[in-house]
Parts: structure tokens; C-alpha cells; sequence
DNA sequence: CTGAAAGCGCTTACAG
DNA sequence: CTGAAAGCGCTTACAG
């Protein structure tokens, strides 16, 4: 293998003098360093990174944690673009990107630990997709580099989220807007956080017109299609039926509407859906569905970059919230009559 | 940061016999061996991976290279069931998994050398989703340990597929059986090497039952639900059209069936639709989606098993072909009268 | 069975 | 501006 003392040798300087080529620092003679970059080129000489992070104590490898079960893996809108995000920060910085998708989240964690402690990585961007404080028991210990995607209630990790409740805010002024007023809810049971915010989101838009959620019109799912249809027709039941169901996910939006389906229900004029997060389905529904849109990328730069604040010693934003935008297709109309 | 000589000052022995307990090594004493491994478990002790790695010229770590197109991976069916698989095996070898995402095939190639190079892997998979001839290219000369998940046409390098032969084969049969004789089939053209074998079991699933592909009800699309869309109002706007229609993926098999749903023709009494790939949305059609699945847990691990064998030097499997299973759901039934 | 020494391939003060 | 030497934290012959 291609050494650095081979190129010291091949440009006749010292390693020590390629060393400094290789990391560009100052003090070089502008011929040596030529010579150097020369030899470089010729051989495709790469210094080895272990070698290398060894003596600076760093392995140049980020690791990225989702801890997961694989259906909601699948289901997850936007993580291949949470993992752009982070890639396209990483790759600036040199830096490589370890992947690990532990199943339960203590598992995770202590993968997470060994990771750190060998020094495999120098720092994690974990998803919140499972519960984060076994995460931030184990690594808080070793006061280790991390930021969580998601929200990192009472630990002191710096997070990274959409705002769920500002795009919940948006989506049910919209409804407002074309005039529903008995407007369905359907939320999940157990709530992850991000749902309690999209649904204060929900009851801060209605509150601003005048009204109040009616405990009638709100139904528990547990994320899933299935549950989705389930309570749309729970909803869809009611003597009074609500005009438009706010959906707190894509996929029980589209439970909801095949409810509707099968009511006869013409969508959206015998009723409005939205739904939350924009999941690459949401454009296949018919019509499209209306519905909030997170931005995985941007979420998953201003994590990288939470971390490499960190990394580099200084105090990052303790969270940084990235917009949602609601995107307007084919579901939400204005109420017959 | 404990380091095994500080493990060795604590258990009383040299540096050298940690090592041979960490390792696992024969002759050392059971005392000795119990009292480092007690300081071990006290201390929490775990090894710097990049010392380890230095020594033993090693870093325990796959690559695992994805180059795609966004559209393309959200797309992918079974990539997360391939990590999966890829992942079961890597942990068992205590390695670890590096992704990238890189965007055009010689660029992640070239990332790909790079990091070999540079150490930072010690294999890598390329998952086929654009040409692998860059990557063969490139690895070919450095004699890199890797394999393609895809198919691995003239390069040397081991691969990994499913049998698109066989998923088709099945399919075609099972159309034939429902008694359909005129089967619709939507292609793609330029066509990936997995459609070229899918086309070859239609053929011959249809010679088997003395019957010719009539090139009239071969429609080209180009993977994407529009195309498939398009291609399926050609099938279906010819005066003696198909019964049934097999689409060469699950997406195009999409479009097919909203182009019969403007035809206000019923699934699957008008119109059978098979499709390929059984992407998670394919139980959300309705009626759900008869396709073909291809198992990539089995995909993941078989490569990676293939990986390690070469890293273990021993001469692998030239390719792996794994099964592909006609998955019944509701979208064929036999032909209407 | 145990340990001293050299080595893996870099980087970093330090001296010149 | 340049290079010799020590060090990063392990492992591996080798000698005892």
C-alpha cells in the first residue's frame, strides 16, 4: 500500500513535510509544495484515514441512528431526505456517514455508546422514531456528541424538528378559510409529541375563529391506515357529520378517505381531508392529497450542523425548528351548500 | 480516555496479554484471563477501533453505495429490507456499515475508490440502481473486495439478484391459468437488465402455453406511475384489447390500473393487473396489488455473506440468485365470461 | 504462560 | 521553511 513515507521518499522531502502538504498548512515552500502535490497526483495517493485518526483523535465518521421497526421505516416520509440533509454536510467536512438501524431503542443505545467509546464515530444524529431517553441516559454519561431529529423533551440534547405545530395552525385555517366549521380531527393514541404540537396547532387555529374542538369530532388512530379508516368512520357516523377531517398523519389520511370511499362520500366535496407530512404517496391518492409538508433536508443539515457544533466545542442551538409549508392539491375544498 | 494500558496497569499484567484476552488467544492462564477480563467489565473498557484497525489493517467497516436519483429510492421497494439484510451479517462480524448516497454512477464510484483507499472501508456493495460499469471500472484496478446487489453483467464481480426470470415466469403462468389469453404487458424502454429478464419469463411462460407475445400488446413505459398510466390507455384503447395486463414493476402497474379507472372498467373483472416489485404501497391499491415479491432481507445478507467470503479470500458464488414469490392479492381474477 | 519491543501510518510539537 | 523524534492505541512475532 501507497504509504506517506513512500511519497516523502518519491518528493524527496520528509513525511512530516507531506504531512503538512496534506493538510495544507502554512510554512511550506511554494516549490516543495508543488513537488509534493505532484507526486500526489501521479501516485493517487490517499492518507489513511485510520491512521490519520489516530493521531488527531477523531475518526471523521458521523454515525446516524434510527432505531426503528421496519414498517414504520417504510412509513417514514422523509427520512431518505433527512439523510441528504446530512450527507450534504457531511461531505463538506469530509466526514462519512455510519449507518445503524438497531431495533428497540435501549438496543440502540447502547450500540450507540460502544460506537462512541470505541471511537468508530465521533458524534450521532439520532431519529426520533422510538422513545430518545435511553439515548440520553447512556450518552450523557460519556458526554458524548449528539443531536436529536425530533423533539428531546427533558433532555439537554440539542434537537432538530419540524414545526408540527405551525403546519397544523396552517392546515386547519385553511379549512376555516374555505369555510368548514365542523371540522373532524383525527389523532393517535399513544401520542408521540409531535402530534400533541399538531394538535395544539389545531385547536390555536380553531380558538382564532371563534370556536372550540369538539370532543365529538375527534378520533383516535394509532398511526396507521387501517386505524385511519377506522375512525373516519367513526367520525363519518355521527348524526352531524363534520364537512372536513384534519388527519394527523398521511396515512390515516388516507384511511379517512377510504371511509369516505365507502359512504359514497365525493372528496372534497362531500368532504375535505388533509393530512400531515406529505409521504411520497400523498401525490398517488385521487384526487391528490392536501397536506403538510416537512422538510427532511433541511432537517437533516441543520442537525449535521448542530453536531459539527458541537464537535467543534462551541454551544450549539439547544433546537432548531424547521418550517413545515402546507401543500395545496386536490383533497380540501370549500363545504357543500 | 481508557486505553489498554491503563486496563493492563490495572489488572497487573503488560499491555500484550490484554490484548491476547480481548482477542481471545490461547495461552493465557484462567486466572490471568478472569482478572483482566473482570477489570475489563469494571472499567467498561472498550478498544479503539482505529488503533485496533491500524494494527491488524483492518476497520471493520462495509461500505454500502447507493447511487440513485431521489425519485428512484423513495421508489426502491426493498432497500431497507436489503440493510436489513446487509446489517444481520455485518453485525455478526462485528462490522459496522458505512452509507452513501452519491448521485451519478462515477462519482460514487469514485467516492467508492476513495474510501477504500483511504481505508475507511474494507468492502464495499453497490446496489444497482444506475450502471455499475463505472464501479467496475474503478475497483477493478485497485482489486477491491465488493459485489453488486443487481445484475453484474460483464464485469468479474460477484452479484447478487432476484430471479426477475422466475417472478415473471410465475406471474405469466398464473394469468394463463385464470384463463387470459390476451395479456397486455408494459415494459420500459431503456430497459434495466431485471425487465429484460422479466420480459424472457413472459415469453416463455406464454410458449409454454403454445402462445406468441403479440408485439401489438407490448407497451413501453419507463418505470414511473405516468408511463404506466400512458402505456395502459394504448393496451386498452385497441379494439380487441387485453384481458389482463402485466406491468414489468408495481409503479407502471399503478398507472395501469388508474388508465382502467378512467375506462370505468372494474379490477378485476374487466381488467387483471399483475405487477413486480411488491413496494409498500402495492396493499394500498384497491383491490390490492397482485405482483411479485422479491425478498430483500435474503437479497442483503446473501451479499454480504458473498462480501466476507471475499474478504475472508476464499473464491465466492460468481452470482446469487434469490427466489422471487408471486404474491396473490386482489387485482387478477379469471376473464370475464 | 507472559512481556518487551517493534510496527501499523499518520500528526505534532520542537529544534534547527 | 524542513525534518527527527515521539506519540496516537492497539497487535504481533519473538524471546524468555
Amino acid at each position: 500500500m501507497l504509504t506517506i513515507d513512500e511519497i516523502a521518499r518519491l518528493a524527496q522531502v520528509s513525511p512530516a513535510t507531506v504531512s503538512k502538504v496534506l493538510n495544507n498548512r502554512l510554512y511550506v515552500s511554494a516549490e516543495t509544495r508543488a513537488r509534493v502535490e505532484r507526486v500526489i497526483a501521479e501516485t493517487g495517493f490517499v492518507p489513511s484515514q485510520r491512521a490519520r485518526g489516530l493521531s488527531k483523535r477523531r475518526s471523521f465518521i458521523l454515525g446516524l441512528l434510527i432505531p426503528y421497526t421496519s414498517d414504520q421505516l417504510f412509513a417514514d416520509p422523509h427520512l431518505l431526505e433527512i439523510m441528504r440533509g446530512i450527507e450534504a454536510v457531511a461531505n463538506l467536512r469530509e466526514y462519512n456517514l455510519l449507518l445503524s438501524t438497531a431495533r428497540a431503542a435501549n438496543e440502540a443505545a447502547s450500540a450507540c455508546a460502544r460506537m462512541l467509546r470505541s471511537d468508530v464515530i465521533d458524534g450521532a444524529i439520532v431519529v426520533e422514531t422510538l422513545d430518545v431517553q435511553p439515548f440520553a441516559e447512556v450518552l450523557a454519561q460519556q458526554s458524548a456528541s449528539w443531536v436529536v431529529i425530533g423533539y428531546a423533551r427533558q433532555s439537554a440534547v440539542p434537537s432538530v424538528h419540524a414545526d408540527d405545530y405551525g403546519g397544523a395552525l396552517q392546515a386547519t385555517r385553511y379549512l376555516l378559510e374555505l369555510g368548514h366549521r365542523r371540522i373532524g380531527v383525527i389523532s393517535s393514541v399513544p401520542r408521540p409529541f409531535a402530534l400533541e404540537e399538531r394538535l395544539r396547532g389545531v385547536i390555536d387555529a380553531l380558538a382564532e375563529a371563534g370556536l372550540c374542538l369538539d370532543k365529538q369530532l375527534v378520533a383516535q388512530g394509532d398511526l396507521s391506515i387501517e386505524s385511519g379508516a377506522h375512525a373516519g368512520q367513526v367520525l363519518l357516523a355521527q348524526p352531524y357529520r363534520p364537512t372536513a377531517i384534519f388527519a394527523l398523519n398521511d396515512r390515516m389520511a388516507f384511511g379517512a378517505a377510504r371511509a369516505a370511499a365507502e359512504l359514497n362520500l365525493t372528496i372534497p366535496d362531500d368532504l375535505s381531508i388533509i393530512g400531515f407530512d406529505d409521504i411520497s404517496l400523498a401525490k398517488l391518492l385521487t384526487p391528490a392529497l392536501t397536506t403538510v409538508q416537512q422538510q427532511g433536508f433541511a432537517m437533516g443539515k441543520a442537525a449535521a450542523d448542530t453536531l459539527f457544533t458541537l464537535l467543534d466545542s462551541v454551544a450549539p442551538e439547544p433546537s432548531t425548528v424547521i418550517p413545515a409549508e402546507l401543500i395545496i392539491r386536490g383533497t380540501a375544498g370549500p363545504p357543500r351548500g
